[in-house]
DNA sequence: TATTGTTATACTCTATAACTATA
DNA sequence: TATAGTTATAGAGTATAACAATA
């Protein structure tokens, strides 16, 4: 393993750890007025991301969790008025889940602060340096996604 | 927030998703041979990475965790012969948490599978691109590390 | 009195299994 | 019989509080 390799491997997982902690989650959160749990903004971000609703398996699969999962968060997210259900007209079986008003005003506020946090880390980047992060990391995101696939999971 | 910040705030958040899924942990883990939950290896591979041994709270502090989970994994890792404790020979409240010659082997293996992985993912990036991304996420590891304190927490 | 670490406890995040209803 | 989602349950990850021992 070259050098290079072992600092992108420690500089990221660095950045993973900082990230995942509670704490991070609760400063962000804070700064947008806004008292959810992880998950609960996880769900309402990936509904303004994709910009109309979606099916409940459609957002386990985004977020790469089970399906109970988002059940549970959805029905948090229900009782606080920030999404609501309906029974998908084209699959009896299914729901679609739409964001209230109120759930886009939050949703938006959560996903501007974060890239306002970020935007902060970045003062002081060229613009070049930033183009070229974007670059980057767009293609290592899709190129880990794809490798993932490779590593099987033997029960 | 312009494109270039929005790309890079997806891209990010999805790599951060994937690879903080179970899955992927445990994915890693048998392809090392080794069977550890995520806070032990984390351990392991910090004690490896430092070199030598480490204080409960400097490990903490490092992981960004509270101490009493250190405590725990230590106990599990001490208990399965990886790692062993040593009074700081400075001070008497305190522990030096050392690799056993065992415990070094596998967080050796588990710190190669975990490059041989990603050195997968980017398998047909130019010399130039790994080299940026190298660099960049260097970088941008720091930054975020410093920029996390400007949030400040009310309790 | 401050600091290092432990014990006890509880909360958050996520998965698995068993189930219901519709296709 | 297969699929979308729910309910129930359990396990993994982490934090807080109360404490002991040493500085």
């Amino acid at each position: 393993m070259d050098d290079d390799l072992q600092a992108t491997v420690a500089a990221f997982r660095r950045l993973v750890t900082t990230l995942n902690r509670g704490k991070t989650h609760e400063r962000l959160t804070e700064a947008a007025g806004v008292r959810l749990h992880r998950p609960d903004v996880e769900v309402l971000v990936t509904l303004l991301d994709a910009g109309e609703p979606r099916r409940i398996g459609s957002i386990a699969e985004t977020l790469q969790v089970e399906s109970p999962h988002v059940t549970r968060h959805v029905a948090a997210l229900e009782q606080r008025g920030l999404v609501e259900r309906v029974r998908d007209p084209d699959d009896g079986r299914a729901w679609r889940i739409a964001l209230t008003e109120e759930g886009a005003e939050v949703a938006g506020r959560c996903r501007r602060v974060t890239g306002a946090w970020i935007e902060g880390a970045l003062e002081g980047w060229s613009d070049a340096d930033r183009a070229e992060l974007s670059r980057l990391l767009g293609k290592l995101s899709d190129d880990v996604h794809d490798h993932l696939r490779t590593l099987k999971v033997v029960k």
